[in-house]
DNA sequence: AATAAATTCCATCGTATTGGTAGAATTACT
DNA sequence: AGTAATTCTACCAATACGATGGAATTTATT
């Protein structure tokens, strides 16, 4: 209504903040700490909003922090092993249409009659691969080229 | 929580039900008109949701209806030119990570500095790309072939 | 004309997710 | 002690998702 077209994506805001943060702190490698708010500031991101993201950043190994005075947040992985894919799966979940083609978290679809015979979960699982590749190729070193 | 694992698909309920309801129109192509009840009781989809998504479909002219007695559903267009990004794009929106590289909705990114220099927007877009091809590639067609 | 069978249309509804906020607790340096 | 930072927990409004219910309409058959 009202003029507003709504924009439906696929991606999180949580996570693609949570990507700006990575690539943000992958530019400032070996710079010492940074700041959350910092990020926030540069990147157009609500810093209590950004806190939670990279809380869960922390919990999954990508970034360390320091707490207290002259605290902050730094990078802990190479910037090329850091992938899209991987980055997706920790906000978003997994990289597949169906749960049925879902490698991480396999689940059987509730409306399936025979997996095996199913040509849906044929295709789904071409589309999968395909999507993942991509993402997979996709690091935060890729981002931070020119 | 209460060991229930959350999986996060990709692709809604109602896409994935008017997936399957093209492909059993498509597979009773020519056989007359197909009951909304058969295409509910055989791919086990919730009735009354599934006439929702038909009248979706018809009203974007890939089904055809009849109504009254002996009335039913049919598809109405070859089943190699109704691809999944077709129908992805109709239930689901755009197939794009992020607005600002949206094909057909495009929107400036709320938080973006400057799009002109922006890597995430050119990486995300190499990403859509390769998703929307093989999602293009995949037709009604390709979940006939046995 | 009545009936039955089907689509069509519109409204509602519970639950979960999303995006974000608030505030207190903790840690560490000065 | 005070200050600056992360950490933790709870909460909240808006929206989307996955339906359900019921009435209206259309059409073939009896």
């Amino acid at each position: 209504m009202s003029g507003f077209v709504y924009l439906q994506t696929m991606m999180s805001k949580k996570c693609k903040y949570a990507l700006k943060a990575l690539i943000y702190l992958a530019r400032k490698q070996g710079k010492g700490n940074v700041f959350t708010a910092d990020i926030a500031a540069d990147e157009n991101i609500p810093k209590k909003f950004l806190e939670q993201i990279l809380l869960v950043l922390k919990r999954a190994g990508y970034v360390g922090s320091q707490t207290g005075y002259g605290g902050g947040y730094f990078i802990t992985k190479p910037a090329e092993s850091v992938s899209v894919a991987d980055i997706h799966r920790l906000f978003d979940g997994a990289i597949a249409l169906v749960p049925c083609v879902a490698f991480d978290y396999y689940q059987q679809c509730a409306d399936c009659n025979d997996e095996v015979t199913c040509t849906m979960r044929r295709e789904f699982m071409k589309i999968k691969e395909q999507t993942r590749l991509v993402m997979k190729e996709t690091s935060i070193q890729s981002f931070l080229e020119p």
